[in-house]
DNA sequence: TTTAGGG
DNA sequence: CCCTAAA
């Protein structure tokens, strides 16, 4: 923030770049420019220039309706950032770019970066709104930051596949306990039970992540990858997924559910 | 829209 | 995670 309010304050200039051409006519807005109106394959850009611009710039791409993490003298930004989920807490200042060009929205996801978890909330990745947060890290008074907002070459293409987001033990455990109560099949249950406000979690994640679970509580612990679940959870799986199995009536009465003992 | 499974 | 046939 002292970075940014420094920069404001001294005056900072706001290009648009498009298709690599800075648009001169600043009058002009994105639909009159053409730029929001149809689904060209071309490149949104912003220039911030607090003062007599230089030439260092770097940027990453990014899409409309998500966010922007940029470094301005950090690492380069080569497709995706090494780690996805910290790197925006610290002292980072935010600027908030709204480009509301009318219809052009759509959304698709960050096509490099998984969204910092602070604003995860706030802002839906799958947000209909054209809102493009740049954040900014030691952004030095000087130079010229260019974010590039890449719109894919058809907006109405699918979006990119979703940022891989690794179930934490916590999310497993909520998981877990949904199922042992609920049963496995009733996922949109599931979902607003247990992870009703966590909006990236769908209940066919939820679905698929049971799946993954049960696939993991049975493999050798040496076999398992990434985070690893207590062994007391993944037990408490194959409890409920026995249950779950053998039970006549798996859908409906949540009958006693799954012998929680040990 | 959800469920259920394969990709 | 994605893709989708079925329900």
């Amino acid at each position: 923030m002292e970075a940014m309010g420094t920069i404001i304050g001294r005056g900072i200039h706001v290009g648009v770049i498009f298709r690599g051409k800075k648009v001169k006519d600043d009058n002009k807005t994105l639909i009159q420019t053409g730029i929001s109106c149809d689904n060209q394959d071309g490149c949104l850009g912003f220039t911030l220039e607090p003062h007599s611009s230089q030439t260092h710039s770097s940027f990453c791409h990014k899409e409309p309706p998500s966010m922007v993490p940029c470094s301005s003298t950090l690492k380069p930004i080569d497709g995706c950032n090494p780690n996805p989920t910290m790197d925006y807490l610290g002292n980072n200042s935010t600027l908030l770019l709204e480009t509301h060009a009318s219809k052009v929205n759509n959304s698709s996801e960050s096509a490099c970066e998984p969204v910092p978890f602070p604003v995860d909330t706030a802002v839906e990745e799958r947000s209909s709104d054209s809102k493009s947060l740049v954040t900014e890290q030691g952004m030095d008074v000087g130079t010229t930051n260019v974010v590039q907002i890449c719109l894919k070459s058809n907006q109405f293409e699918v979006g990119h596949r979703r940022m891989r987001r690794p179930f934490s033990v916590d999310e497993v455990e909520a998981l877990v306990h949904a199922v042992e109560t609920l049963g496995p099949g009733r996922w949109r249950d599931v979902k607003l039970q247990a992870f009703d406000s966590v909006k990236h979690r769908t209940y066919v994640d939820l679905k698929d992540k049971w799946k993954t679970l049960v696939h993991t509580a049975k493999i050798s612990p040496h076999q398992r990858r990434g985070e690893q679940v207590p062994q007391q959870l993944l037990d408490r799986v194959l409890k409920a997924h026995a249950y779950w199995s053998l039970s006549s009536t798996p859908k409906n009465l949540p009958s006693p559910p799954p012998t929680k003992s040990i």
